[in-house]
DNA sequence: TCTGGGGTCCTTCAGCTC
DNA sequence: TCTGGAGCTGAAGGACCC
């Protein structure tokens, strides 16, 4: 997306996002609309075609390019192929031959993301990050200061352009609910108010699938009872919905068909899990490989752990075999922690006690849940358990990690011994500071 | 066609305590 | 002492989201 594309702070006329659409805004039509959901447009392409001005217009898409890989992103000129998130690299490539792949720099998505949400912040403090790349912001006080919703949709979208070269599209709504479907509606690059009165005449004639919380699982059941709008799924009774979805999935449904939505935007207080997983180049049923790989993940989440200043109670195994079957384990410790030698020897011991006989395993992952702060955590110290220990031990590794870069010390296990498993090894020797 | 990686939430079931 | 129910917690798995 280029700059010249966008019209920087100018209002959105009907003809700028629809021409067939019943609510369109347009209009100054906002009150009550006091939720804001903003979306980059195919953020981790457009992040790459900043620095690459010149594939600006070509089909582009970011993601793995092993023979595993998915498509992460995809420019909008690479989704008129039919190309779209998740898709397997192969059939993306299959569908447009010509496509540019560009490998994931996490980096640079959450550095400019910062920048974003840095913006969004500037309008209010109410401010509910989903992802690197789309918030809700309740504007309801900023309203006062900045003006209507609208405008500040508008203001927002212009500093973004001008202060981080990306461009993105604003739903303005008075529920979450709603400002998100208004958001995907008006993608991309532009903007679009539902006003309270109109909010059912945007809802009802959209398929069941545009309800949050409807995958193919639920909208196969819906399917199945002959629902196939929103509305539809309005006027079943909601008694219907639980025997057909379950009791939660059901009434929310229920509600949200009826455009109700009382969540509020809610600042988040932390994560509640970290985890790590990775899947094989190739299915594997070696048990040593697959010991060094939930090792290489423990250091990954206990890495992340103490960096966060966390510790974790409830460690999880997750395997996923070569037909697609997952399963997981769980542990509760004793007490929090956050050093990888006990979270390596929990998922371990996990996964030991599977029993697995030369199964074929595609996927390993660890898991930590269970989260609480390091300071507020009571440690039990064992009897036979040295006062100065593996804990401070790894905290000298995260520094010296820091200074050097990563792997620059770890396992010897997961040093390169030269083998020819395909999974390789780390960096071995720390390079001298420059 | 052949399915990544990082998460959250919900449901179900089992075990434990009162 | 035994038994059943309620309530809680942990474990496992599924579905969903980006």
């Amino acid at each position: 997306m280029s700059r010249s594309q966008i019209t920087r702070g100018a209002r959105l006329t009907q003809a700028d996002v629809s021409t067939d659409d019943p609510v369109i805004d347009g209009a100054r039509d906002d009150d009550g609309c006091n939720i804001l959901h903003v979306d980059m447009d195919a953020f981790y392409a457009s992040c790459e075609l900043r620095s690459r001005p010149d594939l600006v217009g070509k089909p582009v898409i970011v993601g793995g390019d092993g023979s595993r890989g998915v498509v992460t992103a995809a420019t909008y000129e690479a989704r008129r192929y039919g190309i779209h998130s998740a898709m397997p690299m192969s059939r993306a490539k299959r569908l447009c031959p010509a496509v540019i792949v560009l490998p994931p720099n996490f980096a640079l998505y959450t550095e400019v993301s910062a920048g974003v949400m840095a913006i969004f912040r500037d309008v209010t403090p109410y401010v509910e990050p989903l992802s690197l790349d789309e918030a809700f912001l309740d504007v309801s006080g900023a309203r006062r200061r900045l003006g209507p919703s609208a405008d500040i949709a508008d203001m927002i979208r212009a500093r973004v352009v001008d202060e981080q070269g990306i461009t993105c599209t604003v739903g303005v709504a008075p529920t979450k609910f709603i400002a998100k479907l208004a958001s995907t509606r008006a993608k991309p690059d532009g903007r679009l108010v539902v006003p309270t009165d109109r909010v059912i005449t945007f809802l009802h004639p959209l398929p069941v699938g545009s309800l949050w919380g409807v995958g193919d699982k639920t909208e196969q059941a819906l399917t199945r009872l002959g629902l196939a709008t929103v509305g539809d799924v309005a006027h079943t009774p909601v008694d219907t919905l639980i025997r057909a979805i379950g009791q939660a999935a059901g009434t929310h449904l229920y509600e949200l068909a009826w455009g109700r939505d009382p969540r509020p935007v809610v600042v988040p207080e932390g994560e509640k899990s970290i985890g790590a997983e990775e899947t094989f180049p190739r299915d594997i049923d070696d048990p040593e490989l697959v010991h060094r790989e939930i090792l290489r993940l423990s250091e990954r989440v206990a890495s992340r752990l103490r960096h966060q200043g966390l510790v974790s109670r409830t460690i999880v195994l997750k395997v996923r075999f070569a037909d697609f079957t997952t399963i997981s384990r769980s542990r509760t410790l004793r007490s929090g922690t956050d050093i990888s030698r006990e979270v390596y020897a929990t998922a371990r011991d996990l996964y030991d006690a599977l029993g697995l006989e030369r199964a074929r395993i595609r996927l390993v992952g660890v898991r930590a849940e269970g989260l609480t702060e390091a300071d507020d955590s009571p440690r039990y110290m064992f009897l036979d358990e040295p006062e100065i220990g593996w804990r401070e031990a790894e905290q000298a590794v995260d520094k010296a990690s820091a200074r050097f870069g990563k792997g620059a010390v770890q396992p010897a296990r997961l040093l390169d011994t030269g083998s020819s498993d395909g999974f390789g090894g780390a960096p071995v020797a720390p390079r001298p500071p420059r």
